[in-house]
DNA sequence: TTGAATTTTGCAAACGTTTGCGATAAATTT
DNA sequence: AAATTTATCGCAAACGTTTGCAAAATTCAA
């Protein structure tokens, strides 16, 4: 089956293409009478405007690219969705590519974007990417990057990401709050700037405010890694009331130790977390969590890319909020 | 900053565009010589073929189409993640849109796919969806499409889905072979064809090779339905020894509960549910489940939207198959 | 050296839109 | 009735490619 295309609603009405488009997008220029007719003919012959042709004339796609280190995953996988929603509101469609945390596929992911002549990209930086000219590159071509979560030192960039260092201040205030005496507090890769940052307001807070509170801080690299960083101290003669899991990941790795050695939540130990508060909500007492909504970070991301293909440039660098969860784990 | 064109290259290089296209792409007309050169400052002015225009003149997009209910899913994500691997493979992007199981968006979905004119579509159906019209439409537009996970079920189409039937006996299996005397098994949406595919597998053959063992079935459509029929039951004086949890979000809702009662897995109650492995991982002793992975149905779709893409009409119904992983829980 | 075969390149149309500008016809004003 | 305005509409170029075909340049054989 062939394509209804403008010419073929021109010929059939004895119109000519321009007309026949005019019409369709109600042209002050077109009679009512003709706008009519065209209609009705695009209608019953199902016309659907060809989107490759449009953006051939236009110069503009209607479409934006977003990379993420990997679809699955319960923070971006909330993060996409709420561009995807937001996006198709305003007539936008996304493409979405996962870098793997993978440079070379993050490169080959931009040249996809560029060669799409998206309109936009959302980007969140592979695990060690360090070199940015590539999304210089994005720049010249006049598209917009937007950095999420995972973003760029230089203050040049247009970056939203979570208040990580509010996050970990949050979580610290609970637990004084909550009068701990010893925490084993567990952060993330050490060299992601993102478990520095919590790592350190975390710390700052409990030395300033509660000195007396013995702290313990362990980086680790996954859920085992968390798990047996967990089991270690636990054979240790001086036992922990508290402990802190910066991610899910860790989260994960602690509460398998707990259950698999029947520790009582919250009266042997007291647990807290970051997280957007799905795996949280797993266990029994759920966890108490300092709240990170990838959701939110999706909008806010999106109102910063409109804003940039609307007003031109609009440098800035927006956090969004975090607010700490009672659970029942405290 | 211009973008650089086919027409840019040819000037530069006193050129015909038609040359400097051939040159490009290794056609044998053109010689070694101006094929160097055209590289040369190809390379040097970063020169990337406008997708649209290709588009255009080809008919032929590179861009694949996927509609799930949601992108924030345990089993679509990974899905999701399978699909993208292999499309970036095979030189095709990925246009993503999710339903949120509404009809209404399916159908905006779709006209987006239509006028982006992608070269396939994968499409898992929104809840209750019953015309599927609109996807007759897209055939008659040569847009292949391929269903996955829930599927229609006439046969005329293209589809790839898990082994439901075969999951819900393995499953089966298993707690005959562990002696099961009570067996709590719940299952999800009845309206849902998935849910009614494994429950009739699942009493059929437990009636059959099972006949003493009391089975209770109960369906309910979330987490917390399935903990409250979980708390429920629990209330009775006679006592399951096993429970079968038909999705992830079912056994979410039941862990909590034996979580919550301290109840002993395996010792007081043995546990076994359907699951692509994640949230399974997520206890102590890992919960024991039959596989269905969104990796694999997602590797399996590609491989049947490339044969429809190629060799014109392919029609049938592919299943992944399943298979038990021990964890500990029964 | 001439004609034929071969290699290398260019012309021009087409894909489906959008849009500035000019053309025609009708309506209005002088 | 002529001049001017206004309402409708069409022409044609442009966006950046691909590709059948013809043209030019080169090589080769006789």
């Amino acid at each position: 089956m062939t394509n209804t295309t403008l010419k073929l609603l021109a010929q059939q009405l004895q119109l000519s293409i321009s007309t026949v488009s005019r019409a369709l997008k109600d042209h002050p220029d077109i009679s009512a009478a003709t706008k009519e007719k065209v209609h009705a003919l695009a209608n019953s012959l199902d016309y659907e405007p060809n989107a490759y042709a449009i953006q051939l004339r236009t110069q503009s796609s209607k479409i934006f690219g977003v990379i993420v280190p990997a679809i699955a995953n319960l923070f971006y996988d909330s993060f996409i969705a709420a561009i995807e929603e937001e996006s198709r509101k305003n007539g936008y469609a996304l493409m979405i590519l996962q870098s793997s945390n993978n440079i070379e596929n993050e490169l080959n992911n931009l040249k996809i974007f560029r060669q799409n002549r998206v309109s936009g990209v959302f980007a969140c930086l592979s695990a060690h990417t360090q070199n940015l000219e590539v999304y210089e590159k994005m720049s010249d071509r006049d598209i917009p990057v937007v950095f999420f979560d995972i973003v760029p030192k230089e203050s040049k960039y247009t970056k939203v990401r979570m208040a990580d260092e509010r996050c970990a201040i949050i979580a610290a205030e609970n637990i004084i709050q909550r009068g701990a005496k010893r925490v084993l507090a567990l952060f993330g890769d050490p060299a992601l700037s993102i478990s520095q940052k919590r790592k350190q307001a975390f710390q700052q807070f409990m030395e300033k405010y509660a000195p007396k509170t013995h702290c313990t801080y362990v980086h680790t690299n996954s859920s085992l890694e968390a798990q047996e960083a967990f089991d270690k101290h636990l054979s240790k003669s001086q036992k922990f009331d508290t402990v802190f899991a910066m991610t899910d990941e860790i989260l994960i790795g602690v509460m398998k130790s707990i259950q698999a050695h029947n520790i009582k939540v919250p009266k042997e130990i007291g647990v807290i977390s970051i997280s957007n508060g799905f795996i949280p909500s797993l266990y029994h007492p759920n966890i108490s969590y300092v709240e990170t909504s990838g959701f939110e970070l999706g909008k806010l991301a999106f109102v910063q890319m409109l804003a940039n293909i609307k007003g031109g440039k609009t440098l800035s660098e927006l956090t969004v909020d975090a607010r700490f969860v009672e659970g029942g784990s405290m």
